[in-house]
RNA sequence: GCGGGCGUGGCGUAAUGGUAGCCGCAACGGACUUAAAAUCCGUUGGGAGUAAUCCCGUGCCGGUUCGAGUCCGGCCGCCCGCACCA
């Protein structure tokens, strides 16, 4: 009886090296079984594995596993993300090649993954800095270019003038370089754009057909996506003079209702008007270099005051030729959103109104609540507009309409006159690709002072990367790289150069999940794998990549069908956004952080272990380096077992919420790993009686099918959490029958059927266990081939039913009564209950409300 | 500012509008043991009572309903996304 511990130790490398032997979880395309794409956001090779993807893998296995012994063809890739930056700044600060770097990482956690167990089909596998892989990239890129998705043109970047090299917002720091601390400037640049604006409103609408991605998803890709109706109309341009200007004054605007109201225009620093206007103005040049010292940063704009400076030149009112505009330059008119100009009406508009008052500019109000006619503006703006409760006023002929009524009118005679028109406008802003950097995909054109742009031929493929690059100076260095630049026009065969810039790493896991489907096809995408194979059916990541990898790899897919190398517009079915794994902090008096491991309680208090200086509690937080609250997953794995790190990842927490790690959870799930065992050695040392029935056997019968019924519900819509809380049930049920083991045939045949029901329903989560387990029950089969369980529906049925017997909504009493019990037969029981009778005594009984198998309610007086 | 989500025992959580707290962690009591570990059994929302039982309880206030943790309205608190978008 006495059954040696599990060793996970042993067992887990000896399952691992079987599935690996019998292929078990390569894929091949099979018309004739149903498929199933799960896919896992695929590591960047940072170096080490985190609890995070541990969490993250597991829960893309649980499910490869389940729809595997549900008899789907499962397809369970896993891949790298492999280009970016950290590589180049290991190169610098350690002077390791940035390809070694990435290699080596990939290669340590490659093993850290195998060491997980995880279903994958590692024949599969690829790093996106494979030449083998980028050059599919550079070929679709030329494509693209011939299919009118490319654009090349000058637009404004945060340039770090010491490292010479393009930042991206979020590496400004207060109008910094987050690495030299250099003043940032905003420098325009020629630069490689995807038009992904182009297909703004299909992303949006096709975003309700996603029915199986979060609602939260959605929305924020939505709002990213930003679609405004507005009018874009231009104003006549007068100097001070009144002579009138050659060019007018475009402006785009969601509130030309309010036309009446404009007591101003302004145009961003970066208008072409602005930047006119500065060459002859020291003002308006002054005021451009101040804005363009505050960086490009969204959050810089946001707390700087509204100023502006007057460019001298006056907007002519469209409606009403006597009125002039003074046109402004002003600091928070964006350019690259509508024509980077506005007119301004402060009566209705917080912006408007807070530069109107610092410039004295007069606020008219036209639009009033319904029936006050003399409105008088207070100490803010009116901003009410959606209501039919508000009408125009001081408006000329817009008076007494609606807001939407103005609108249609102000339209129309905009069209009518050639002013102007109905336009949409996005938020979303054409992606910018262009990165200069060495540790990504060269873009694959040339630049020749003849012929121009010339794409790379494609036979020429793939541009690779030179290996002896130095990192000693800042910059790119592929730009100072001696010869590679220097190619001959590919048209003219003259001197020419290549493009230096390389891809942003976006465009590499915008479609990595369709090169999966054929990973060592000649082209890009193998037409019939991919068809089998695409969409995936469930995606599973971090929602921090809800907006922009979402989106990209969205759009990247449209621009695939359109250049014929994909069928399907939607890449992703179902996503799931995984939460994070975080971790208790401790740190000291002085505010030093301190690892977990080193705090110790003493007389209820925490101090650390080995100073005994005492600490405080720093909050539960995701794990980071500089938190000292990092778990290594090795670490747990070793002392503990993969099977018991998973099947923590996946306990007590819903998946989409933070799950906190805790050395006591950990070893709650290690101490089951060992119950199990117990349970499975037990059972084997009883003799196997066939399945007949008795009360006792039939009574464990239904708790093991009733378990497999709710588990399998659960692990299809992903609550892994409940389904162990089953599991929990199933496994206690076997431990009370077994105390009364061999009293009962039946009960024994029953107790055999509830081992190998645990063992198959908890082998998604715990594998290896699972497999060693079903050796040990004499099975001849891995689980890895074996089919999931087969509930028998009478047994799952059920035949009683406790109901509850409330009065006036209080519970009182319960009932158990045969399923399906008609309401007479149940009322007249639940009347004739003597708890019941003797709480209604002289009390009139209103009604009764039964509702069948669930509760009755008698409802009565007092 | 705009949009979204969440508030349930000591903790993580569960509950198609139908008996609130399944399951796990922690704690306490007991069995086994020379002892410990491991394991097994039991108790554990608050209050009253010897007990049977009864009362209260899902952030706060109100509403709908025979019945609300769940639906609706208004607050309070926490979290997330976007943000000078015209």
């Amino acid at each position: 009886m006495a059954a040696e511990r599990y060793n996970h130790r042993e067992v887990e490398p000896q399952w691992q090296k079987f599935w690996t032997e019998s292929r078990s979880f390569e894929a091949n395309e099979d018309v004739s079984r149903p498929k199933y794409y799960v896919l896992e956001m695929f590591p960047y090779p940072s170096g080490r594995i985190h609890m995070g993807h541990v969490r993250n893998y597991t829960m893309g296995d649980v499910i490869a596993r389940f729809r595997r012994a549900c008899g789907y063809n499962v397809l369970h890739p896993m891949g790298w993300d492999a280009f970016g930056m950290p590589a180049e700044n290991a190169a610098i600060e350690r002077g390791i090649h940035p390809k070694s770097w990435t290699y080596e990482n990939i290669a340590a956690m490659r093993k850290q993954l195998k060491s997980m167990g995880l279903a994958i089909d590692w024949s599969r596998e690829f790093a996106t800095c494979d030449p083998s892989y980028y050059r599919h990239e550079q070929a679709m890129f030329i494509d693209f270019m011939d299919a009118d998705l490319v654009e090349r043109r000058v637009s404004l970047v945060n340039w770090d003038p010491v490292d010479q090299t393009v930042l991206a917002n979020e590496q400004v720091i207060d109008g910094k370089g987050w690495r030299s601390g250099a003043a940032v400037e905003k420098r325009e640049l020629a630069q490689w754009f995807l038009k992904i604006t182009a297909y703004g409103d299909e992303l949006l609408s096709a975003l309700d057909g996603l029915e199986k991605w979060p609602e939260k998803v959605r929305l924020m890709q939505k709002n990213w996506i930003g679609r405004s109706e507005g009018l874009r109309f231009t104003f006549d341009l007068e100097d001070a003079a009144g002579k009138k200007r050659d060019q007018g004054l475009t402006v785009y605007t969601t509130r030309h209702d309010t036309i009446f109201g404009a007591s101003f225009c302004a145009v961003s620093a970066d208008h072409p008007l602005a930047k006119e206007i500065a060459e002859s103005n020291e003002d308006v040049a002054a005021f451009r270099k101040e804005v363009a010292a505050l960086g490009t940063s969204e959050e810089t704009i946001e707390r700087a005051e509204k100023r502006g400076c007057a460019l001298g030149v006056f907007a002519c009112h469209p409606f009403n030729p006597n009125v002039k505009l003074p046109v402004y330059a002003a600091n928070f008119v964006l350019m690259g959103y509508g024509e980077g100009a506005i007119f301004g009406c402060p009566a209705h508009d917080q912006r408007d109104w807070d530069f109107a008052t610092k410039y004295n500019l007069p606020i008219l109000p036209v639009v009033a609540p319904r029936g006050i006619a003399s409105r008088v503006i207070g100490d803010a703006p009116y901003l009410e507009k959606d209501s039919d409760d508000c009408v125009l006023v001081n408006s000329q002929f817009l008076d007494g309409m609606n807001v939407e009524q103005a609108k249609a009118e102000v339209a129309r005679r905009m069209k009518d006159s050639g002013r102007g028109e109905i336009r949409v406008n996005f938020r979303l802003r054409d992606w910018g690709v262009s990165r200069q950097r060495y540790w990504g995909c060269p873009i694959p054109v040339v630049h020749c002072k003849d012929c121009g742009i010339v794409p790379v031929p494609k036979s020429q493929l793939p541009v690779e990367l030179p290996d002896d690059v130095k990192f000693d100076k800042p910059g790119n260095p592929l730009l100072h790289h001696p010869t590679w630049k220097h190619v001959n026009c590919p048209k003219c065969n003259e001197p020419a150069e290549r493009e230096t810039d390389t891809f942003d790493t976006f465009i590499d896991s915008s479609w990595y999940y369709a090169r999966f489907a054929s990973p060592h096809a000649s082209i890009p995408v193998d037409q019939d794998a991919s068809k089998y194979w695409l969409p995936v059916d469930q995606y599973i990541g971090g929602v921090e990549h809800a907006i922009l990898h979402l989106l990209y790899s969205r759009f990247y897919a449209r621009a695939m069908v359109k250049t014929g190398h994909l069928q399907v517009k939607e890449p992703f079915e179902s996503l799931f956004t995984q939460g994070m794994v975080i971790h208790e902090t401790f740190r000291t008096k002085a505010g030093e952080w301190v690892l977990p491991s080193d705090a110790v309680t003493k007389d209820g208090a925490w101090v650390h272990g080995t100073s005994g200086e005492p600490l405080e509690l720093g909050g539960v937080e995701k794990m980071s380096k500089s938190k000292k609250n990092v778990v290594d997953p090795d670490t747990i794995i070793a002392s503990y077992g993969a099977d018991t790190a998973r099947w923590f990842m996946l306990s007590d927490t819903p998946p989409e919420r933070d799950i906190q790690w805790t050395e006591a959870g950990a070893e709650g799930s290690w101490r089951f790993t060992q119950k199990i065992w117990r349970l499975i050695n037990d059972i084997v040392a009883i003799p196997a009686h066939p399945v007949s029935m008795d009360e006792q056997g039939l009574a464990l019968r239904r708790i093991s099918h009733r378990t497999v019924a709710a588990v399998t519900d659960d692990l299809n819509n992903l609550r892994f959490n409940r389904a162990i809380a089953r599991i929990y049930e199933l496994a206690n049920a076997i431990g009370q029958s077994l105390q009364t083991a061999n009293k009962s045939f039946a009960l024994n045949g029953a107790l055999h059927e509830a081992g190998s029901f645990l063992v198959l329903l908890m082998a998604p989560m715990m594998p290896h266990l699972a497999e060693e387990s079903w050796k040990l029950l004499g099975q001849q089969s891995a689980v890895v081939d074996t089919r999931w369980p087969l509930v028998d529906a009478g047994l799952v049925a059920v035949d009683e039913v406790t109901i509850a017997v409330q009065i006036n909504g209080k519970r009182r009493d319960e009932l158990t009564v045969a399923k399906g019990q008609d309401r007479s037969a149940v009322e007249a029981a639940a009347l004739g209950l003597a708890s019941i009778t003797r709480l209604l005594e002289g009390k009139a009984i209103k009604k009764v409300i039964v509702v069948p198998d669930r509760i009755i309610n008698i409802v009565c007086e007092g």
